[in-house]
DNA sequence: GCGGGCCCTATACCTTGGTATATCAGGCCA
DNA sequence: TGGCCTGATATACCAAGGTATAGGGCCCGC
């Protein structure tokens, strides 16, 4: 049994949510840390994208709190950047002197939120909690992902073959001639790949094997 | 066989794309209709909310052009309107005089674009192109659907009770025993789903149960 | 009342799927 | 080198799925 990584994870319950604050204003850091700790949130301030970079987040569901107007680079580029970076983070933007084509690139960028300074309190605190369930969704559904996929790591290539041609709906005679096997092996194969995926039935099979996208139909 | 809706829908091959374009300013209508057609679009110009929808709009991929600002209610409200009366034509926002929180409802909304005046006229073609595009991808996945769900709706009570718990996983004899039939009364009602629902296989079938929403897992 | 659709059942037969047991080749390690 | 694990294979047997044919009960609309 090599699934264990899913159970420990949503084993830890205590999953606290947090809220990095990247703004290159300690005053506004500040400010924008009390007032998520005021409602309970753990707020990591960063001067700067690097900064925020070389950190080590916590396995939890989070959000960022971003301004346009950073250091470096543009608060714009550097979600582009973390978007590349295969870094998920729902980002909720706030700035002092934003326009409507910030706004619109950001938004469709996937931002949560853009709010123009000044904006109320409550409105920050609304956009951070989307944003967090919105990464609380997302993990979850990942770590349902990764669990899979690591099951079908375990799948030796014969097996991997075997599962593709049985969900694309081929029948074990037709799998065997395609991979010049005989019936019999082609069984074993599908027999050991039911246990190792942990599939009850065909229907679950499939749909496990969808998600890992190895389909193909048929 | 009555499976001709989605036939006949895809034959008709010649799908010109059409852009609907609201605005109280005759001259605006008649500038961006000019410019669309200019890229060989076909305009479809409205004064107002009402007027467009009292039009039929042609079945085909297209486009809403949008002032924020309209004769009666804001182009964001009837954008809410749109979508709750189900109707998903992407929407592209024009304003002259917008503002960033009005941006963000747009794009939170599903805008495809929120342009503030004076933009590229390039910039607007682009965005109907998305537009359009993002139209004819919903209109397939749709067709589809509701090819399914019209062969769906050809089963009796029984076949959809079987197909369900066939979907579920179950064998034949669990089913037969969850609704109280003999195993060969299954078997009939299975062979008619699966040539009424024209699934080639089980894993056929359970892809279609999964998209016309039947499932429950198992 | 009579045809037709739907639902249920049965017999008979064949195909396909699933499992147990056993064998063999290759890689790994004490 | 011998023991051991794994992947691939085979034989044999049993369970489940699929199809054809046939028949009975029920309800609805013509």
């Amino acid at each position: 049994m090599t699934d264990r990584s899913m159970s420990e994870r949503s084993a830890m319950a205590a999953e606290t949510p947090f809220v990095a604050i990247i703004d290159d204003d300690p005053s506004i850091r500040e400010s924008l840390g009390s007032l998520l700790r005021s409602v309970g949130l753990t707020a990591l301030p960063f001067a700067s994208a690097q900064e925020f970079l070389q950190q080590r987040l916590p396995d939890a569901p989070g959000c960022l709190v971003l301004d346009v107007r950073l250091p470096g680079q543009s608060g714009l580029e550097f979600q582009r950047e973390l978007t590349g970076a295969d870094i998920h983070l729902p980002v909720v933007f706030i700035t002092g002197h934003g326009d409507i084509p910030m706004s619109v690139t950001a938004m469709k960028a996937g931002a949560v939120e853009f709010l123009a300074k000044p904006f109320r309190d409550q409105d920050l605190i609304d956009a951070v909690h989307t944003g967090i369930e919105r990464d609380r969704d997302r993990r979850r559904a990942l770590d349902a992902l990764c669990d899979l996929r690591e099951r079908f790591r375990s799948l030796t290539p014969r097996e991997r073959e075997v599962m593709r041609l049985v969900a694309a709906g081929q029948l074990n005679k037709q799998i065997a001639a395609e991979l010049q096997l005989s019936e019999i092996t082609v069984k074993v194969h599908r027999a050991n790949v039911m246990r190792k995926m942990q599939a009850r039935s065909l229907p679950d099979l499939v749909r496990i094997a969808d998600k890992v996208t190895l389909a193909g139909d048929a």
